[in-house]
DNA sequence: TTGACATGCAGGCATATACCTGCACAATAG
DNA sequence: CTATTGTGCAGGTATATGCCTGCATGTCAA
């Protein structure tokens, strides 16, 4: 996994709107997720590739249109490897914040 | 929480990797910071900031430093609002991608 | 006070990003 | 076959981003 494209994939509001709309019915045409999104074909188009890219969403093309599914995977993957040992440590390091600024 | 800037703000490598730094060692100095970090010092302040303002980062000025120190908990949240329903689906949603693929 | 050190602030530059228009191609319906 | 529909591809532009230099400010030690 690459994680600085998942990340910068995650980073538009555009791209997140995407894979919500996937999440809520997946295998959509890019003119189906088009309808929702109040920009021009062309630029969900670049979108979904930069979400392919980081392997968030995986497309196939059936007859004439592009279907696309969603990847839970890589984001996944960067909680375990990313967002965990931040949680981890979450309570104690408020405490250590709360000490050290108590101590001021 | 400001959903937008805490993915803005980790979708560069610099600021993770100043995450990573303050997670070794909390409320460390600009100047210690760089120590780390091949750029210049100015960059980094900015990469500050950008943390700061996502609440990623906070910090305190004691004397003539500037202490900087992690904040897990907006991590937290895009994990609990934004993660957690992926991770839900995660294995049935697989299971559908599979499915569909047979069917081609 | 004065020199040294850590940081703050202003601005400039090159690249990346997000958006668009216009045209081309492929598949299906009639 | 032909028109329609859905998508692919080539660019062009405005803004955002990341990096820098130069100078100003503030704090500490001697």
């Amino acid at each position: 996994m690459d994680e600085d494209k998942v990340f910068k994939a995650l980073a538009d509001p555009s791209r997140r709107r995407l894979l919500d709309l996937l999440f809520e019915q997946n295998g959509q045409s890019l003119g189906q997720l088009c309808e929702h999104l109040d920009m021009a074909r062309q630029s969900a188009t670049q979108h979904l590739e930069i979400l392919e890219a980081a392997n968030l969403v995986s497309s196939i093309k059936q007859g004439r249109v592009r279907l696309h599914y969603i990847n839970p995977v890589p984001i996944h993957e960067v909680y375990e490897r990313w967002v965990r040992k931040f949680e981890r440590e979450r309570l104690s390091l408020l405490h250590e914040l709360k000490t050290q600024l108590e101590g001021e």
